[in-house]
DNA sequence: GCATTTTAAATGTCAGACTTTTAAATGTCT
DNA sequence: AGACATTTAAAAGTCTGACATTTAAAATGC
């Protein structure tokens, strides 16, 4: 591992590369111990400080962890599932806050992707996935709940359907894509939502699962993603009109 | 933006949260510049060092961008697609490699994702979408074409398979996924693979989208599925019979 | 009015000291 | 011998202060 001292990037973002690169090769395996601090300094011919900044950068992206005390120091991390649905989540709400993506196209993407595992969970799911569609729309139902408990149930019903496709890649990848959304759809639900709809979009789903029907599964899927346009558009033209 | 000295995280990693948090909120915008390093610290009443760690951290997952010099500092960046796409990709990459996911499981998500993607290509796609595959196409045709070019020229023909879905979040999610899977299938691909056969189901996939004909791409995306499966089941019991 | 130089503000880097955490090594008692 | 307490050393975490480098605005000179 050499440093460019011609490369206009900061010291730490190389030395960073330089590691992350050894991780994803393979070269460092999980659980591996990197050297100290003070040796990585020496190592790569750097301060201290240059090196805590570029383990801090890899520390950022789970590739890392540290422990202090004797016997401590970096290691190679095992990036789980949910570190890595974590990430996701953060990429895509900010890449959909930041970048002017149409209500439409964040949520024909997500239909899309949902209506893809739904084919796959009709196959495959188990009863606890039902059992646990169930105990969510029970909770939907439950006049007392607030709208946050209500968009948090509605996340996780949809995750268990993604959950009942019994693929953990998609589940990583779609789970993360739907939470991503929660945001831009919190805009319209707190105001227009009708949870009775809901709830029974819900209920459908669940009994297209149980009867393993995929037509009803994505005809009801399609219903949800209509209604969820429609009622974008009825809140973006209500809000127009009042600056009007 | 206060810290909690009874937290046992680091400093750096809940000042880097605070100011996470204040980016995702909206409550700073984009290009919107920070404090100098210097008031951060008096701010957050840490040290420098403790910042700049803080910093590197955000940096590392491109939430900011630095500027050296008079007038510069740390600015909130936009995330781009590209930049999201890269995050994506290393993420999925070291999700793959580290958590023993099965080849099948990672094809089988890879597909279902792609023949998504498909059913909205085959209504959107334009005629610059299959001029690129096709040029694609030509590439993969030539024999002194080296493995890896090939495989690039894979992934590129992939790539405009979901960019003609005309969704720009649908192709951020799969161009990433199938970009990821990359590593896997190259170790059946070397070895193993047939290229008259791929480019004939690439020319299919290709005529299916001129004619706009949504159960053709279907089918032949599940032949390339099935294909790909079937070619690494053989790799992988070639590889088992040699080590017995 | 344009080109050049100066300057100040900011990040990048370094060196060294001190603090805190942690687990192993050692010692002590029963 | 085994259980418990103490010491110790290694490592990350933090702080301070200095210096280097970059950069764009401001000042200067022609």
């Amino acid at each position: 591992m050499k440093i460019d001292n011609d490369n206009p990037a900061d010291l730490s973002a190389q030395i960073a590369e330089a590691i992350r690169d050894s991780i994803i090769s393979g070269a460092m395996i999980v659980d591996e111990r990197l050297p100290s601090e003070s040796d990585l300094a020496e190592q790569f011919d750097v301060s201290r400080s240059t090196i805590r900044e570029a383990l801090k950068r890899l520390a950022a992206q789970s590739l890392i962890r540290t422990q202090r005390g004797a016997f401590g120091g970096a290691f190679v991390n095992r990036l789980s599932y949910d570190d890595a649905r974590e990430q996701l989540i953060t990429t895509s709400t900010l890449l959909l806050s930041m970048n002017e993506v149409s209500f439409d196209t964040a949520c024909e993407a997500r239909f899309a992707l949902e209506r893809a595992s739904a084919s796959m969970a009709v196959e495959r799911r188990l009863d606890a996935h039902l059992d646990i569609m169930e105990r969510e729309i029970a909770r939907q139902s439950d006049a007392d709940l607030s709208d946050e408990a209500f968009c948090a149930s509605d996340v996780a019903f949809h995750r268990a359907l993604v959950d009942a496709a019994c693929n953990p890649v998609l589940s990583y990848q779609l789970s993360g894509s739907i939470e991503a959304m929660q945001p831009l759809m919190n805009m319209i639900t707190f105001t227009a939502r009708s949870r009775a709809q809901i709830i029974e979009i819900h209920s459908e789903l669940t009994e297209a699962l149980r009867t393993r029907d995929t037509q009803a599964a994505k005809n009801t899927l399609n219903r949800l993603e209509s209604y969820t346009k429609q009622l974008a558009h009825a809140v973006m033209s209500a809000k127009s009109k009042k600056r009007h």
